[in-house]
DNA sequence: GCCTTAGGTTGACACTGTCAACAGCAGGCG
DNA sequence: CGCCTGCTGTTGACAGTGTCAACCTAAGGC
């Protein structure tokens, strides 16, 4: 059955279409148990097809969580488009994207920044997180006070990424205790509030409107 | 040779003696790349020995997780054993055994708190996720002002571990752009700083001393 | 003296990633 | 045209994996 509806659904290159369908697959079970074989016999080829265009399986996943990071960025980008101009109302709302990127296809983002794959194994991957990781930048810088000195701003930009994705993927993973009150949602705006407000605190400005 | 010296160092029961043996291995390799069948045979016993005793691999890899957890938990007590009174000073060396054990033992804590294993998987790994969140919750707590609800404590507590573990993690897993500067302890302490700024200038008072 | 049971072994199975050899088929060039 | 070269893909094999089933063996209880 999942056979034939792939097989339906041909088209591009061979390895645009193994790609995808590991992506696909990804949506229910993580990287860890995807074979190679599975995607080559669900697309009806043979088990060596994905070997032919990747090499390795390493580089096959660095070009699938290239893939997928690359839409959760075209994703974020959209969402950015049209949340209006506030720098700390643009900031939720980048992280919003990122942590329902983090809940909705977790197996994606683990693979994508997990023990998996590297950065250099595809081009793919690379640029996907640099594109990422500008969008980061550009939204925290904004909401900065105008004479932040850019390591410091990296700095921010580092904290605040390691902030957002630590608590979502402890609660992607179930590993908040359920005595812990309220959703990771809340859990989330609220530290990045907090982070925000020791910024102005420690700082020496306010954030820039 | 590994094999001998592993036979030489024969103690315990045969189920420790498997925990034992995949815990050091666990120092170079990743969780991942574990195999039931090569611990056994360092141990110079069959393939299907760990088989007898924890039933499955996801049980045998709980086990594992919760040796090397009640481990890290260990070093934690003895570290804020010596750490003096200050709260804030425990919260800091609290963390700092954390990150250090994220650093030293990376693949036991991604296995622990990995998608690896459930803390349901064995009773050793559920109680040594409670003892050390119990640790986070106590030093936490006594950084608090005195009248806090408990429900906002243990948010600040899952917000505060969240921060450090993600930034922490991502650090392990060389995911910050070279382009920060500094490393990733100073950063780490940075972000514990500016949340407890935060959480005084947005909570009733100051930190308690 | 026999039976039960826990601890451990051997052998098999399906599945995995990877290697090696081969097949069709396009295009370039004599 | 004939040949050759490279790309795309296949088939077959290999070692290693987790797991299942059957067997063995020694200790302890009745």
């Amino acid at each position: 059955m999942g056979t034939v509806q792939a097989v339906q659904n041909a088209s591009g290159t061979l390895d645009e279409r193994l790609v995808e369908m590991a992506l696909q697959m990804l949506t229910d079970h993580p990287a860890e148990h995807l074979s190679l074989r599975r995607v080559a016999e669900e697309l009806g080829v043979s088990h060596q097809a994905p070997y032919v265009h990747f090499g390795n399986k390493r580089t096959f996943l660095a070009a699938v969580a290239g893939a997928g990071l690359q839409e959760a960025a075209d994703q974020a980008v959209a969402a950015l488009a049209v949340s209006g101009g506030d720098p700390v109302r643009r900031l939720h709302v980048l992280m919003a994207v990122y942590i329902s990127f983090i809940r909705e296809r977790p197996h994606v983002h683990d693979l994508a920044y997990g023990p998996l794959v590297n950065k250099p194994d595809h081009p793919r991957l690379q640029r996907a997180a640099n594109a990422y990781w500008n969008l980061l930048h550009d939204t925290v810088a904004a909401c900065q006070p105008a004479g932040i000195p850019e390591p410091e701003l990296l700095r921010r930009c580092a904290a605040a990424w390691g902030t957002v994705y630590g608590i979502a993927r402890l609660g992607a993973l179930d590993q908040i205790p359920s005595s812990v009150p309220g959703d990771i949602d809340s859990l989330l705006h609220e530290a990045l509030d907090t982070l925000r407000l020791g910024w102005q605190a420690s700082g020496s400005v306010g954030p820039h409107r």
